[in-house]
DNA sequence: TTATAATATCGTAATATTGCAATATAGCAA
DNA sequence: TTGCTATATTGCAATATTACGATATTATAA
């Protein structure tokens, strides 16, 4: 154990809970937050920026590319990251989704 | 080490990134979806319905409550459990937020 | 009261995550 | 080449998560 099961669930449900999952650590969401306001797309300025080694840095970086959520190009010594919205939303329409199929009776 | 650091970021940060932490389980998904689409709240339902034992469904459960994504009330010895929209608005006023601030000739 | 049903909690083993120092790698500048 | 800058990778220690059997707890039913 320690392991997540994911065999029994729908490839929906474990694709919804691994974007999810990735977005789920303060320095992610910081760090999406910090692609959103800024005007070009960074690197070495979260390391600036953010609490954390840039060891560290480089890991959340590579987990929210993995799970598709950011984008990174290379450009000369550094690396552009940008978001990818494809995959927020389909976070974002599973959230929605939650509001309307909802009985008001419940509980 | 271990341990996510939290100081230095806003709390509003740590509050998102705990919200989607809580729902970066496919279980806990599963169990939204769950109680998205039953008419009634349930409990034992999950037992039978997810591929999980009965005190990890039990665990999974008592996360999402805390995380207040979640409410039960009590009724007579089944627990009747609701969707709590307070919460997961919070995660899709943030998910909306990425889509208008976003610069567009980025990467 | 006794039994039963629905949940929760405890204890624990297996595994995953987090954070960082040290180090590697790769591009560019002098 | 040499050095510098930006980033990634490795290796590890500390801690968190996941899953579940066993066991409590609590409310109703018989």
């Amino acid at each position: 154990m320690g392991t997540t099961k994911s065999e029994g669930f729908s490839e929906e449900v474990n694709e919804l809970a691994s974007l999810f999952k990735a977005m789920g650590h303060p320095a992610r969401i910081a760090i999406i937050q910090f692609l959103r306001t800024q005007e070009k797309c960074i690197c070495t300025d979260l390391v600036n920026e953010l609490p954390l080694a840039q060891p560290t840095i480089s890991q959340h970086l590579k987990e929210l590319k993995n799970a598709g959520i950011i984008q990174g190009s290379v450009s000369g010594t550094s690396i552009c990251y940008c978001l990818n919205l494809e995959k927020t939303n389909v976070l974002d329409a599973f959230l929605a989704s939650l509001k309307y199929d909802q009985n008001p009776t419940c509980c």
